[in-house]
RNA sequence: GGUUCCUUGGAUGAGUGGCUUAGUCAGCGGUCUGCAAAACCGUGUACGGCGGUUCGAAUCCGCCAGGAACCUCCA
């Protein structure tokens, strides 16, 4: 039996709700992951980040965890100038790519950028394209429960019929006489018998490159259904948690819920989460607006918004510093207090590790991990975390300038708390030297900076200040930072 | 127009009835230092406006103002 005192918000309740697992000791969660028609960029860390937290909280407690995160690489209609065309097949033909490629080609830069923020890969990443099988299933039982038609070749799902037997709109609030009389009148409806009614399949155009066979026609899968088939497929009827941004919540994930209530007669997900948006100048930082950031253009510095590169562990900071639900506003100076944050707190961290000890302590060093623990069971508040984590980095820096005292003890405690907290759940990189190099092979130049300060050490006890000097300030444009202590110095990379 | 939500100090960003109203960045003063950096100590102005409930509200309720997301592809 697994001790868990984690509560998360569930958007179905808009409440916090303690999170009890469905099937002792198994977690199953659900995430959309990204289009991969185009870079990712740093609103689509969010997600990833957030969940990547609650995944390894949850492994961290002690549960066998299944997270499956999809990769959607067909079926999301457009509705612009070329109606009815793929996104993918639409970048894909501009470029005279075989859409595959342009898949693959996004996708790994998705992988690598993931990697680079330490994002955890999920159990099971499954594409769309992977699935059309299982889709063509999926509606042939939602047409037996007759809340689908078919017209023209294309399916759809039949939404004021629904309604009647069960709730439209009980996620996102809406309630379904507003929306029909809201909902824009579109080009291609007249296939439709309502225009709330949403695609399970299409009938593909003669332009349209990604496209399937069907009983119902030459086609794609509606861009609602790949999450609904795939989370039963992995997870089965009835899951945990489903997570994604809250601009999925109407009506992608509306149609999901009544996707599998018309094909399973229940619903499916426990607890619905929602990471809040990045925004930047107040708005909503996307593809439409165009005003998007990629984070291959933060790691680089590229954009001309940016005043400077920002590591990927800075963008992973900036965004732990917020709780998952408000907005984080994006800018240049609320990037660089992260990444000077983050530099206080690794400054922490490896001082930690050479604390030296003593017989008696003046510190307490008890509390923290109840209330780390205590911050994340209050719906994954990192933003708490971390600012539990910088009290102890003080007591640390106290203790490393001699003005407190901390026993063995102490320290191991700290330690497990930094290893627990910031490493393993926070997932935060320690490593001082980036870069895919072995320890041991940079082993000789690091002695050859030691060395250096050791020369320069000595020129001070000789007052030697122009050596002493020479020596910092050189080392200092080459890039290091260099700090005198108490009992010699201590350097880093900048 | 509808649905949902937000508005905290110079910047970010926690916090939902009373306890010290976090933390980070920036500023200011001090300690330390050959100088510097770092660190430590101290430190000001906040809870959009108006009204209500309450012994007591940033926190609950109402109204007003401003803003956002969704209603169309979007993390």
């Amino acid at each position: 039996m697994i001790k868990n005192n984690l509560s998360i918000y569930n958007s179905l309740s808009r409440t916090k709700e303690i999170f009890k697992p469905l099937h002792e000791g198994r977690v199953g969660m659900y995430v959309c992951g990204p289009t991969v028609y185009g870079d990712g960029h740093l609103g689509h860390a969010r997600p990833a980040i957030t969940f990547d937290i609650l995944y390894r909280y949850l492994t961290h407690l002690g549960y066998k965890v299944r997270y499956v995160r999809n990769i959607t690489d067909v079926g999301h209609l457009e509705h612009d100038a070329d109606d009815g065309e793929d996104k993918i097949a639409k970048k894909a033909r501009l470029e005279q790519l075989e859409p595959m490629e342009v898949v693959q080609f996004y996708l790994n830069r998705y992988h690598k950028a993931m990697e680079e923020l330490n994002v955890l890969p999920p159990s099971i990443e499954p594409h769309a394209s992977g699935h059309i099988i299982e889709q063509i299933e999926y509606i042939k039982k939602i047409l037996d429960s007759g809340y689908a038609y078919i017209s023209e070749g294309s399916v759809y799902f039949d939404v004021p019929k629904f309604n009647k037997d069960f709730n439209y709109g009980k996620l996102s609030g809406r309630n379904i006489d507003e929306l029909l009389s809201t909902t824009r009148a579109l080009d291609g409806q007249q296939e439709k018998r309502n225009p709330a009614d949403f695609a399970l399949w299409k009938k593909a155009a003669p332009e349209h490159i990604m496209h399937w066979p069907s009983p119902w026609s030459e086609g794609f899968p509606g861009w609602h259904l790949e999450c609904s088939t795939m989370g039963e497929k992995y997870l089965g009827e009835k899951f945990d948690i489903h997570g994604g941004g809250m601009d999925l919540m109407f009506p992608h994930h509306e149609c999901e819920i009544a996707q599998s209530v018309a094909h399973n007669g229940h619903e499916t997900v426990h607890y619905w989460m929602h990471n809040n948006m990045i925004t930047i100048n107040g708005q909503k930082m996307g593809k439409s607006l165009g005003n998007f950031i990629t984070l291959d253009e933060f790691f680089t510095g590229s954009h001309k918004l940016l005043t400077q590169a920002y590591s990927p562990m800075t963008i992973r900071f900036f965004i732990l510093q917020a709780q998952y639900r408000s907005t984080l506003d994006f800018s240049n100076e609320a990037l660089q207090a992260a990444e000077k944050a983050l530099q206080r707190m690794l400054d922490g961290w490896k001082r930690l590790q050479e604390l030296k000890a003593s017989d008696s302590s003046t510190i307490d060093v008890s509390g923290f991990e109840a209330k780390c623990y205590e911050a994340l069971d209050d719906d994954l508040n990192t933003s708490i975390v971390i600012s539990h984590l910088f009290e102890a980095c003080r007591l640390i820096n106290q203790v490393n300038d001699g003005n407190a005292t901390a026993t063995a003890q102490d320290i191991d405690t700290l330690k497990k708390l930094f290893n627990t907290f910031l490493v393993e759940i926070l997932g935060i990189r320690t490593e001082i030297v980036a870069g895919t190099g072995s320890g041991d092979a940079l082993r000789p130049f690091e002695d050859a900076v030691d060395l250096l300060l050791q020369i320069r050490s000595e020129a001070k006890s000789k007052k030697d200040w122009a050596t002493s000097d020479l020596i910092r300030n050189r080392l200092s444009e080459i890039g290091f930072n260099i700090k005198d202590t108490k009992d010699g110095f201590e350097w880093s990379l900048k």
